[in-house]
This record gives structure tokens, C-alpha cells and sequence, in this order.
DNA sequence: AAAATAGTGTCTGTAAGACAATATAAC
DNA sequence: GTTATATTGTCTTACAGACACTATTTT
């Protein structure tokens, strides 16, 4: 492999290389953006403040700067959009059909990411109206994206309802097997509130005997040794995600 | 949403709209092509006959055409490459490191196929060697990708090494809840045939009671009635995959 | 004391692993 | 008949759902 030869005829190619004799896409990134609020899943829409599309809401993206990684390009595009740093964030599938974007020939690499309601909307407070909106996103079966103030189903830009969908979906199928629920809630929470965070991604209630088992088990939390407070009634313990796995 | 005036603007704006404003990375797809021939996952190689990394075998792959969906690009570098069609192909991945590639900014969407050892083994024929190559893909501990013939260990050019590793990863995890292991085999198999292909996937044996009961109860398999012949002991009933999912 | 949820214990059904026993085509 | 694997059946263990009961804080 290591034949010197070959090295340096690499190097000429690479000299005389003339990456503009292809016709190339634009590449863009987009975030769909989840927490979960009042039992709801929701996702941060932003209206289009240009054209095309100019109006429709859609969700949080940006262009891929020529010299920037995917995944900077994603924080990047929640950094401006949403105001947050530091947030969990994954890719999710690359959408990249002919037409989706009248413009030109865009390809959009997508990614989901995942942040506690509090957070998120701290970052958005006295954005949302004309600028941000908090979109519910409703049950499996009801694919209509409505606002959280009148309920009105909003008519999303280019194919940004397809990405919500796959969104959905994988992090439905990764809740089974990964952690990802302490993404959407603060530092401590009650198990409770874990469920309820379970149950508003899932889109269906969860056996409360088993899903207490079944977590404490996995040693995924641990107690903080405090106590919820100021509910009327017996007060829950407090836990916090285990980070190392536990046991 | 309906407004006439800005549909109009919309229109305007497309029609004054020039793609080339912006600088904009090159786009490809790479094909993680597996099977399981002698109880081993393989994947299939290609030689790099040009510059950059001439002489490293690499993953199938080319370049995206602008009026082509990702998913035509696939399986289009299936067809050019390997020389099959009407194969199981599922998006995997987006690369988009600046500096994958040394030629300039290369986005890389990858995809993994999964094809019967008889179907590629008979598409390959007589091309493996020089310009194909049929490669061992060993136990997740050892990353090391292995020739067929002489064990030796192959050097992939880019960042291949990385995208095989991460098909391989999604193929053991999918291996659990979808019926992919069907699209390893052929037509018709017997249960330790198909256990066999899973147990190569996920690189260690399986119960083979369980296995049997599971594959069963799921009703994704349906005799055909007919048994395998020729092997010196009982024969084992074939089955053939019961695409509606049954039961 | 009443309300309301937290937390514990027990029973049951399902599914997987282990193991034993029987079945059968090729030789 | 011997061989080697197929196929069936049973036992045990692990875990999820269901349900009943006790615990504890606020009002």
C-alpha cells in the first residue's frame, strides 16, 4: 500500500483536481427539535421569514458551510434558531428527492434532538407567536401538527412533515432500548414524570408497576435522597440519570 | 396559506434565484453490499482503478447526479458495481467530515444492501481478485476487514472502515425486531440455515430452541412442505418467508 | 380525617434457556 | 443398524402486567 510512487502520483491528481466540473447539490441541515411539555410531545417550528415558502412554518435548518462538519452545521442551525447550546443531538436520516425544494436541488441531512421543556422554553419565551411556535405533535394516527394557542393544524414547508414523521418514529423505536428519556426532563425528576415523559413520546399510557421495575432495574437512575415537594400528597423521591450505568 | 400575492412573489423569487451563489459540496453514495457465505458476514470490495487512493479497495459507490434521488444513486452503484438488481437496500448514514476526502468536500450518504451468498457470489463470478473482492467482515472485537483468499488484512480507502463498521452495527441491532435475516437467504431454507445467517450477523451462537420457537410463534416463516435433501441424516423442513407476517 | 399519589408485595401469564426424548433420511 | 441432525415436550427462570395493600404528605 505504503509505494511511494503512487504517493506522488496522488498528490498531482489531487494539484490538478477541478472539483467544479460536476454539477453539484446544495446540502442543508435540519433539526426537529422534541420535548415534551404539559404530557405532550412537542417540536420547535419557525416561520419562514423568506421565500420560497415564505410564511409556512418549518423546521429549525440551515445551508452546510463548505467547511463545517454535519453535525456542526446542526448546532449551529439550534444555536441560532432556538438560542441553546449543548444539547443532545442526533442524525437521522438524509432527505434528498429532486424537487423538495423548488430553489434547486437541495439535500437535507436531518437530526433530531432532544431538549427538557423548561430549557427550551426559556430560550424561545416572547419568540413565539410570529416568529416560533411549540407545535403539538399528536398520536401516531393523527399526522396533523397543530399549534399549541388555538389548536389550528399548521401547514408545514417543503417536506418538513415527512422529517417530523421519521423523527418520531425513530425515537419512539430508541426509547426501548436507549436512555433517552432524562434528555427531556431537568436534572432531577420523580418516576412519575419519567413515565409521563415515556408516555407523551409513545403516544399510549404505560403499565405503572412494571415501568418503576423496569427502570430502577437497569440501574439508569439513582435517588437523589430528596423529596418532591408542595403536591397535596404523598411526595415522590427524587432521581437523577445514573450517567455510568450503575450496578 | 392560500395567499395569491405571495405565490406570486414565490414564483418571482424562483425564477430570479441563481443555485451557483453559494459554494457547495460534492455528493455520493457508498453501498455496504453484505451477505453471509460459510457461516462469515462478507461485504464486497472494489478496487480503486483511479485517483485518489488508487489500488485500496473501497465500498461501491458514486457520485450523486442532480436530477437523481439518493435512493436511484444506491442502487444504481449496485447495478454498475456488482451487477444485481431488486436488491434490499436501506439508507444508513450521512459522512460529511471535511477531509474525508481528500479531493474536496465529499458528503457521503450511505446505504446497506443485503443480498443472498448465491445471487452476489454468481454476479461476482470471475471478477473477484484484481477488481472485486468478496471480504471477510469478522467479529465486532476485531475490526479488521480480511481478504477471502489469503486472510490478509485490507487497508479501505477513505473513511470505509467507519462506515462498515456502523452497517454492521445497525444490522445487529435491526436483526432483533425486522425479518432482514429472509433477505440473506435463499427462497426456500431450513431453520439452521437462517440461524446460522443470524448467528454470522451478530457474531455468536444462538439457542437453538429458542430460536426455533421465536421464529415460529412470529409466523414469519411458512413451510413450503418440502424437505431438504441429501445430507446424510433427517432432513429439515424449507420454508420460504411469509411476507404478510401471518398468524 | 380526607385526598391523592408513592411505594411494596404477590400472583399470573408469557417467553427464553436448558435438557431430555423421539423421529427419520442417508449411508 | 449407525449417524447426525430434526422435532417435540417438559422443566425452570426471568420478567411484565394486574391487583391489592400499606405509607406519607398536604389540605
Amino acid at each position: 500500500m505504503a509505494d511511494p510512487d503512487s504517493d506522488i502520483d496522488e498528490l498531482a491528481f489531487l494539484a490538478a483536481y477541478d472539483a467544479s466540473l460536476y454539477p453539484r447539490p446544495s446540502v442543508a441541515v435540519d433539526v426537529v427539535l422534541l420535548t415534551v411539555s404539559g404530557d405532550e410531545l412537542r417540536t420547535l417550528l419557525v416561520r419562514r421569514s423568506e421565500q420560497p415558502q415564505l410564511g409556512r412554518w418549518a423546521l429549525p435548518g440551515t445551508f452546510v458551510r463548505v467547511d463545517e462538519s454535519l453535525d456542526a452545521a446542526a448546532a449551529r442551525a439550534v444555536t441560532t434558531k432556538a438560542g441553546l447550546s449543548e444539547v443532545f443531538i442526533e442524525q437521522l436520516y438524509t432527505f434528498g428527492n429532486p424537487g423538495r425544494d423548488p430553489r434547486t436541488r437541495v439535500i437535507s441531512v436531518t437530526y433530531y434532538a432532544l431538549v427538557d421543556a423548561a430549557r427550551l422554553e426559556a430560550a424561545v419565551l416572547g419568540r413565539t407567536g410570529r416568529e416560533l411556535c411549540l407545535a403539538r405533535v399528536p398520536a401516531p394516527d393523527a399526522w396533523i401538527v397543530a399549534d399549541t394557542a388555538d389548536g389550528a393544524a399548521l401547514e408545514l414547508a417543503f417536506d418538513h412533515r415527512e422529517l417530523l414523521a421519521v423523527a418520531v418514529e425513530r425515537i419512539r423505536g430508541k426509547l426501548a432500548y436507549a436512555p433517552i428519556g432524562f434528555e427531556l426532563l431537568p436534572a432531577t425528576f420523580t418516576l412519575l414524570e419519567l413515565r409521563r415523559v415515556h408516555e407523551a413520546i409513545l403516544g399510549r399510557p404505560l403499565n405503572k408497576d412494571s415501568f418503576r421495575r423496569t427502570i430502577l432495574d437497569r440501574g439508569l437512575v439513582e435517588a437523589t435522597g430528596e423529596l418532591a415537594r408542595g403536591l397535596g400528597h404523598r411526595p415522590a423521591t427524587l432521581y437523577r440519570f445514573a450517567r455510568a450505568g450503575g450496578r
